[in-house]
This record gives C-alpha cells, structure tokens and sequence, in this order.
RNA sequence: GCACUUGUAGGGUAGUGGAUAUCCUGGAAGCCUCCGGAGCUUUCGACCCGGGUUCGAGUCCCGGCAGGUGCGCCA
C-alpha cells in the first residue's frame, strides 16, 4: 500500500504544480510523507512559500483523487496522513503468506559474491561479502527476479599453484574431522614459509602455472582435485551461514574454451592496446586510470583480468543483470573491467563493493595464517548462545536447545554483518560479536518468537476473528511500518544496500516490543482483542518475511 | 606522491538538501498482582576543521586533518 500511496501523492502533485520534482520527503512525526515544493515554487513565483503550500493543499482537497489523504500545511511543508482505509489494507496485505513478494520480473539476474580463493577457510572478512550477496540474492528473488547465485572458483592462479606445490610435496595427513579448507590452508601456509626461507623454489610455482595453462592433464588434476578439497570445506561453511550458491564457475573454463582468446582479440583491435614484446596491456590514462592494465604476460601466458573478461561476457550472455560483490581491493580492477567492456561495445557488470575486516592488531592474511575463520565465529557464537539458552530454557531437551542456539548464533552473525553499511570498513571484536544483550538478531527473533506466543495462547482460548479498526497510536505506528516492507524490499533492489533492510527490521522489532508494551492483547476485549491480534499477526508474518530476506530463520519459541 | 573511501554523544551505528539528528552500548532513575524482562519508560551525551553553493547543509562543492584501501607480467 505504501508504494501506491506514495504514487498517488506524487501524481496529485505533480499535476496540481507542474514540477517535475515534487519533492517528497520522509513525514517524521509530522506525516506519513511531506513535500518541500512549496520552497522551489517560492522563489520561482517569487511568493511566501507558506501561502503556496495553503494553496497547493487548497487544490489537493478538491481533487478527485484525494480520497484517503489528510492533507494539510504546516507552514510551508505540504503533510499527507493516510487514512484508515490504508492502515487496514495494509495490515490485510502483511497477513498474506508471500507479503513482500514484488510481481514477477523477466529480467534475469546472476550475482555472484564471496568467490575467495580456495586457498583455505573463509574468515570474517570474506564472510562480509558472503552476506552482502546471500542478501541481495534474496531480495532480488522476493522482488520478483529470476536470480543465479555464482562462485567464481580461482583453480589456476598463483595462489593455487601454491597450494598445489604444497599438496605436492608436503605429504600431510589429513587429520580426523579435518574439514578440507582446513587441511588446505596448512599446505599453503607452509609452501608460503617456506618460499620465504627458500627463494630458490619460486620457479617451480612459475613452472606449474605453465603446466596448467597448457592443460597438462597430471598438473590439472593436482590443482583440481586439491581446490576440489578446500571447496568442499567452504561449501559446509557457507551451507552453515544458510548461503547456497546455484553454480560454482571454475575459472580455466575461459581459458581452454577459447573464450579469453576471443575476447582478447578484441581487445587488441582497440587502439588503446600496447604491446611489450609478447606482453599486452591496455594504457587507460584517457579514463583516468595511471596504470597499465595487463592482459598477457610477457611469456605468453595469460592474467586473471583476461579470465575476468571473458567470464563477465559469459555471464552477460546468461542474464540481463550482471551484479558482483567485491572487496575494497578490487575498487580499481573492477572499475578497469567495466571500462574495458565498455570500450568493446559490452555491457559492463555492476559492483557492489564493501569495505574491510580488520582485526585490532592489523589485517587479516590467509598466506600468514593470521585470521579468524568463520567457522570459529560460528562456534563461539554458538557456544554463548547455548549457554544462554540453557539458562532460559532449562525445560527443553538438549536437541531443541541446540536447534535454537544454531539458529540465534547464525541469526547474530549475519546480522551484526549486513546491519552495517558496506562503505565502512570495521574491526571486529570478539565481545561485540559474542553479545546479545544488545539489539541484534536475537532481540528481533525474540519479537517473533513472542508474536507467536501470543497468537498460540489466543488460539487455544478460542481464536479470534480478524478484524481491521486501529485507533491506539501504538497499533497505527506498528502497522504503518508493517506497510512499508515492500517497499524497502523494492529500495534494496534498486540502491543495492543490503543493509537498509537491517534497519527495517529492527525498527519494525522495536516498534512491535513497545506495541507490546502499551497495548494489551490478550486482555483486550471485543474488536480491541481482535484487531490487535490482527495486528500480532501481521507483524509475525513481517517479521518471518523480513528475517526470511535476511537469510535469518524467524523462531517460533526460543 | 596519486586515486578511491570513511569521519555523527565515552564506544559502535542510521540518516533520500527541509521541521525536534536514529538506534544500541555506557552513566543516572524507574517498570514483573501484567500477553515470554533477549523486553519497556525517563534522563545525560554527537554531525573532524575551514571556506563555498543554497531560502535552507550531517547530507552537495573546494581545501585541510585523521583512519582504511588501491596504484604487481598476484588474484
């Protein structure tokens, strides 16, 4: 309802003043929406902008399509109020199984995030990209669109040669339980140290990524089967984050497909490309860019900004938007990739880049073996709400307790991730992540897990019939927020910040806990009782909805 | 050095050029004869500095200062 209404206002505006921008702004406590036009018509008409907003609500009134708006000017701000009407559409919408849901789209969509190198585990700085993406690969689905989730798998770089050399000549055993990231990334430390102490073995890493750009098949099946083992491990990772991505992409299929020779044919036609003996590079300083851009090695071989391109053009005949979550780090190869597709007549991928993880003592290395991995988070996270669990539940069985602290442990990572805004970079701290005496995930679990509660007690006292009259101030606001969850569904998808979704969520928890609080329920009598448990229940189904996007499952008892 | 990015109460964080700057934490004071206290109420406390644009700037522009990231024939 919120969506129309807001349309409905901008319609009526524009046609009353002829602005193009009418300029909506949030109501606050003032209204549901406001505009400012009356400022811009001021100087325009060179009159008092109070008296315009009187006169532009004076025509608002008289107009046809007025109905259900409380119009009115306060000084020069034009205040709109919706009426009951929409108050009870709205809360009738929540209730609908699949609220949120946006009309089915056509335009396909292939987002791919995390895709870290299957070096060893994921740590805490690339789970802020796994999150970032599983979050937008659920929004984008509950606004309609046909989406595919991709891990690029790195199996041939540097870094795997590493791995590789590692596996090759280390001969470690693989200890019991040892999930394969874990077993992988002790190779590729070691191989790391020691090409530190020996720097004499650096060709061999040189001269196994020859072997393997050459296809040759005993080199191949080291690499593979030795990023085959980390993936496998990062996948129960990412299962354990409720993250599934629909295809994993390895990146020697551009290689040997003839794709990136294709597309570097291309790229040589352009006039911006050099040469350095067999070396290619593009010169980008007309974009604005100070560095060479390498697509192939002076020895022939090829770089992963070549893979990269050829991969992206892959993706773009598969879908019609192409998004990638990237780290910081990628800022200036990413923007280089659009810019070369750009210049070759392709449509370019759009990017959402989030900022560092650090630990306070610095930044996190898989080659230094300094890093918290993901699972430890999830662990620790786990341990701490079980205990918390056990104190407050002490009457349930171990199997439940456990069921529900994997459910609060993963809810409180995801969120304290997605909560902030990708543009900050932070420093994660093991107190802040292990509390839960804070708004986080759990508090807005246990907003629904008290939803239902009530709605359960009512159904055993003989239900109730819905009903949509609100009058308290405590069941208007509630439900007005209720109202704008496709909305904020809809702003996700078209600012690509994840994170406004968290704010939603938790203003719509806090809302809830003080409806609570105020407006009594389950002693209400007559149509109170039975609106306000009308009301419960929208907010459950908001609340499921919402944590649903967020990847975070919504408890029914905690 | 150059480029990108961030700077909001003691700590963390939200904020589409518009009305009284959000929420948590922390300090102070309260709320279970009451639907689940992982809760609620009251209160203390902030827009890095200097210019500019504008009727109006936390928000836009320029210049500082401070943190992060990048500037590989790594990925």
């Amino acid at each position: 309802m919120y969506r129309e209404y807001i349309q409905k206002v901008e319609h009526l505006l524009r046609d009353i003043t002829g602005e193009d921008d009418v300029l909506l702004t949030d109501g606050g406590d003032h209204a549901d929406i406001a505009s400012t036009v009356a400022f811009a018509l001021a100087k325009k008409e060179r009159k008092n902008p109070g008296v315009i907003a009187s006169d532009i609500v004076a025509k608002i009134i008289a107009h046809p399509d007025a109905a259900g708006l409380d119009v009115s000017a306060v000084g020069p701000y034009i205040n709109f109020i919706f009426s009951g009407e929409y108050v009870a559409d709205s809360v009738r919408a929540a209730r609908h199984p699949d609220y949120g849901q946006l009309p089915a789209r056509t335009e396909r969509v292939i987002l791919e995030h995390t895709s870290a190198n299957p070096n060893g585990p994921l740590h805490v700085g690339h789970i802020r990209n796994t999150v970032i993406g599983d979050t937008l690969v659920r929004v984008f689905r509950k606004a309609g669109y046909p989406v595919e989730a991709q891990y690029y798998l790195n199996d041939m770089g540097r870094q795997i040669a590493i791995v590789a050399w590692g596996v090759k000549h280390l001969h470690y055993d693989r200890l019991p339980n040892e999930k394969g990231d874990e077993f992988i990334v002790r190779h590729y430390v070691d191989a790391n140290k020691i090409a530190k102490e020996k720097p004499e073995i650096e060709p061999e890493f040189d001269e196994m990524m020859e072997k393997i750009e050459a296809g040759d098949p005993e080199t191949v099946r080291l690499f593979h089967d030795s990023v085959d083992i980390c993936a496998d491990g990062i996948k129960e990772t990412l299962a354990a984050m409720n993250v599934h991505h629909d295809r994993f992409v390895r990146e020697t299929t551009f290689l040997w497909n003839g794709d990136m020779q294709k597309v570097l044919a291309r790229v040589e036609a352009l006039p911006e490309a050099q040469h350095d003996g067999q070396m290619m590079y593009l010169d980008l300083s007309d974009k604005g860019f100070g560095n060479r851009y390498v697509l192939r090695r002076s020895n022939g071989t090829s770089v992963y900004a070549a893979r990269d391109l050829a991969f992206h053009l892959w993706k773009n005949s598969q879908c019609d938007r192409s998004i990638d979550v990237l780290g910081a780090d990628h800022k200036l190869i990413g923007a280089q990739l659009q810019t070369t597709l750009a210049m070759i007549g392709e449509r370019p991928p759009e990017i959402v880049h989030f900022e560092f993880v650090s630990l306070p003592e610095g930044s996190m290395t898989t080659r230094g073996g300094v890093f918290i991995t993901a699972d430890e988070l999830l662990a620790e996270t786990k341990k701490r709400a079980l205990e918390e669990v056990s104190v407050r539940r002490p009457e349930l069985g171990e199997a439940e307790r456990e069921r529900i602290a994997s459910a609060v442990a993963v809810g409180a990572v995801r969120y304290d991730i997605v909560k902030v805004s990708a543009e900050k970079s932070t420093v994660f701290d093991w107190k802040e992540a292990l509390d839960f005496e804070r708004q986080s995930a759990p508090y807005i679990q246990y907003a629904h897990a008290r939803a239902c509660s009530i709605l359960e007690k009512a159904k055993a006292d003989g239900g109730f019939a819905e009903n949509y009259s609100f009058s308290d101030p405590y069941e208007t606001a509630l439900a007005k927020h209720i109202a704008q969850f496709p909305y904020v569904i809809e702003k996700v998808v078209v600012e690509l910040r994840p994170h406004l979704l968290a704010t939603y969520v938790r203003d719509l928890a806090d809302l809830f806990n003080s409806f609570y609080r105020f407006a009594p329920v389950l002693k209400a009598e007559g149509y109170v009782r039975d609106a306000r448990l009308t009301l419960v229940d929208a907010s459950r189904n908001t609340l499921a909805a919402a944590l649903d996007v967020l990847g975070i499952e919504a408890l029914e008892s905690m």
